[in-house]
DNA sequence: CTGAAAGCGCTAACAC
DNA sequence: GTGTTAGCGCTTTCAG
């Protein structure tokens, strides 16, 4: 029952009484043989508790039913979280998943993507639509089927996952600029390699335009996606007497060091300093002050990238996606203040704006 | 330049002018070829774009070059960040891994195994120790070679990368007590299929024994290890008038949980409510108020494990592991009270424990 | 619907 | 050191 050697597809037709042919497509289209064959087959399987090789399938077959995830990292709950909806989608389909991060290293993603290659998977997922040209270029050598998530923008590609992040950061930019607000910093991310960041100091700066204000350049810096990046905007920007009255961040989770760093220096959030975040990480809702968002669909971007994938291994046509919705979510971070006059803020209105 | 065909090892031995066997070795043992062979092999590669087939070479030499990793989860911050450092490592010593969760579904834990097994990979990295037996057998069918992360207890296995979970909740409910509390609940997870949540609730239970103090069936609890969890401990022990004056949680997203959970109804921590967390994630400083709690080796786990697999696969010999340290890292969220007399809370003596 | 047979692309003896 | 060759275990024609 349990040999010491693995058993094979040989050993299973022969004590099936059955070509190793038959064995195999019982095993993969069993309603391409006779029920008998089948019913010969499932016993002489569970008898020696056969499992297949998977080596030899992909060899044999070309395929490995097996896709790979290539994301920035994974220390940010937003990307874990859809990791795990990608994983179970594709598992449903009998697809598994390998994972790995580039930690923002634009040469580290192709050495992966180059490992992953030669390892041989059915399809590649990747974040964002900025890779290096090499990365579209491996993927295209190799034929391999690709799906951008998380980014929708102009680029042409028609299998894009996501939603805009400008459109994003314009709806979060006008929230802000409609609580009265016209001293307004950005905390972004480096917009090298990195769509998502430009996008959203793109977005960022039409929505202020359009409300006649204009995003100071020493009031945008480049900072880590992380904790420390949120921390270090507010160093940078409240130092002196000129500072901005909201500090608009491009991930959660750069907005709740941001906040944290407030809390350190005796900064009231939001009296002193409003703070917005974006993603809507689960701990966003939970911070002091809750954070101020942009609501995005994080689960629903792994489960349809993983629908899409499969659908572009079997070779289905699909078509092209359409761009996923995204919401700004209200909380305490973002203080409403009255209006004050285009000229700075001297005069007080009596009007105050909602979000 | 950019074949259409994939091309192969043969095309690079024919373009080099050597034999396959030479091609072969020339990538795998580069030093045991001359260096003129070498030369000739390399530059047909770079010009042929060549990358090897996974698949055959997996096929031929029965090594895939792919560890494999079960997690409970991917959305606590302390697996997600041991996995990046298991990830790294790996990928230095020339492995790939397979990330899969189970979410604390044995049953997931056993089909996701049966899939990896069949997939092919060269070594597992499970955690904890407690698993279903189908786990252990399908290891030792397949030759598999196995660490056990995180959990280090008195089973018998000596690849087992971890700390003591008995002695970590040990100190962390020796603190609570030396804090001067005797109204003390907890919030665990729960204890099947988990030595780790079994291994909590001992460890508290000796640390409160010694000091005279029992553990109240009815302030125990077993939750998820989410905030949820947390919350609902909160929920279910601070409605009556007989409420404890700390709450230990297994995990900080617990903790989290219940620290939001207090401040939504009202409860002051710690001054009504002390919470303590476990785990030591990035969040736990930065929660208001900053969660004490038990820090743990969690990068440290992630190379430790990723070394010992590799040696394992290798078929070096190692000894057994010892385990790794943990510390009590005090922050707010655990009040220092009076010492209270032994029979309740009435009488207030003088001294003041310190952690 | 089934059996026979030809590979998939590579590694690992083995002889030279 | 290097070339030759026999598989690794499976899928997939192709006849029948």
């Amino acid at each position: 029952m349990t040999l010491d050697r693995r058993s094979t597809l040989a050993d299973v037709a022969r004590l099936a009484g059955v070509s190793l042919g038959s064995a195999s497509r019982a095993l993969s289209v069993p309603n391409e043989v006779k029920p008998a064959t089948l019913a010969k087959v499932q016993q002489a399987v569970a008898q020696l508790g056969y499992v297949r090789n998977g080596a030899a399938q992909a060899l044999a077959s070309r395929r490995t039913r097996t896709v790979a995830a290539i994301y920035p990292t994974l220390s940010n709950p937003i990307f874990s979280v859809s990791i795990h909806k990608l994983q179970q989608t594709l598992w449903k389909y009998g697809y598994q998943l390998l994972v790995a991060s580039h930690e923002y290293e634009p040469q580290r993603e192709i050495d992966l993507l180059r490992a992953i290659v030669e390892r041989g998977v059915d399809a590649i997922v990747l974040v964002g639509t900025d890779h290096s040209h090499e990365v579209y270029e491996l993927a295209r050598q190799y034929g391999l089927p690709y799906v951008l998530t998380w980014s929708f923008d102009d680029s042409t590609y028609p299998h894009c996952v996501g939603f805009s992040y400008y459109d994003a950061a314009y709806e979060m930019a006008k929230v802000v600029v409609e609580s009265g607000h016209t001293r307004i910093a950005l905390c972004n991310g480096f917009e090298v390699s990195n769509e998502r960041a430009r996008a959203r100091v793109a977005g960022t700066r039409a929505a202020l335009k359009a409300a006649g204000i204009s995003l100071r350049r020493d009031w945008v810096t480049e900072q880590p996606f992380n904790f420390e990046g949120g921390r270090e905007a507010v160093r940078r920007f409240m130092g002196s007497e000129d500072c901005p009255t909201v500090l608009i961040c491009g991930t959660d989770l750069q907005a709740i060091g941001a906040i944290d760093e407030c809390r350190i220096r005796g900064i009231r959030v939001p009296e002193d300093l409003s703070i917005t975040g974006f993603d809507d990480i689960e701990h966003a809702a939970i911070v002091v002050p809750p954070l101020t968002t942009v609501h995005v669909p994080t689960e629903k971007i792994g489960i349809l990238a993983a629908q899409r994938i499969v659908e572009l291994i079997e070779g289905r046509e699909m078509p092209a996606f359409s761009p996923l919705e995204t919401t700004v979510v209200i909380r305490k971070s973002l203080l409403s203040i009255q209006k004050t006059s285009s000229l700075g803020r001297s005069k007080r209105a009596s009007l105050s704006a909602s979000g």
